[in-house]
DNA sequence: TGGACTTGTGCAAGTAGCTTGCGTATAGTT
DNA sequence: AACTATACGCAAGCTACTTGCACAAGTCCA
């Protein structure tokens, strides 16, 4: 008795569209109410929580202490812009020797990495020599989640 | 009117012994628990926070949705033991040349980042195998860390 | 077609890990 | 000793999930 969940295949529609590289489960939400959608919170959650389990995304720790998720490829690393606070995927060979490397080094077995890049983007770099752009949403800017 | 924070000084102290080299809040207050001390968590954390404040200690965020801290010293990155969950600082140096070659790569201007490698340390390794790599400099050696 | 069963969804409450506001205690200063 | 700024404790609040429960709806099988 398979039923298809709805949200789980939006969500998954959403993902697979090239705009942007990875979401948060409020930027789920808002682009499925974009849709005509609006499903509840947890709804999403377990959509995402779904596809999880089958393989077909998977949560990206970037440390801001939100759950960003991604459809399941290759693994590779991130870099993300300081400026506009999009994210860019960045093959993994780059750092695919740093295994052996370490483990010649320290003796650490090193089975999977996790490695941010932040600094500012091609685009933005470009636009900074140009003129400034004002209101932006930078990643920081989110971070004061509760102020502080 | 220079008041000394007790809890403040305590924290620094723990965080300063080499027995661990990241504390969450919640290790930080158990450690001052021990010492006799048993301050409220918002006074531990408000104690972490002026101390990063004022650039003796700096959060890490391991991605694993709680802070971390440390002691502020040179950039390094962090190897983390999947089986005993300790956690060794590594050399930033190894991942230095990053990124001039992601620049060239992609034009992203890097400007820091954040690598958190996970596997298995040595002495997890070796108890594993019950032979262990003779003659290589342990991780747990090389980074005078002990374990938790 | 209809009933049983399974699964998706919404709603609300719960949880972890902070974070903040407020009142009190207390160390420094005068 | 009085005054005042700061540290601290307590409790409540916040974010971002996470879970439990009930109901609705889809699927299966007779």
């Amino acid at each position: 008795m398979v039923r298809r969940s709805l949200v789980a295949e939006q969500v998954l529609e959403i993902m697979c569209r090239p705009v942007r590289h990875c979401w948060t489960l409020d930027e789920l939400q808002d682009d499925l109410a974009r849709r005509g959608l609006a499903p509840n919170p947890s709804s999403v959650f377990r959509a995402v929580c779904g596809l999880e389990r089958s393989g077909t995304v998977v949560r990206v720790p970037l440390g801001d202490g939100r759950g960003h998720y991604e459809v399941a490829s290759e693994h590779h690393d991130h870099l993300v812009c300081d400026t506009c606070g999009r994210m860019e995927p960045l093959a993994c060979s780059i750092v695919a020797d740093l295994a052996s490397r370490v483990r010649v080094w320290s003796g650490f077995l090193v089975s999977g990495h996790q490695l941010v890049l932040s600094g500012t983007c091609g685009t933005c770099a470009g636009e900074a020599h140009v003129a400034p752009q004002p209101g932006r949403p930078s990643s920081a800017a989110r971070a004061g989640k509760n102020g502080s």
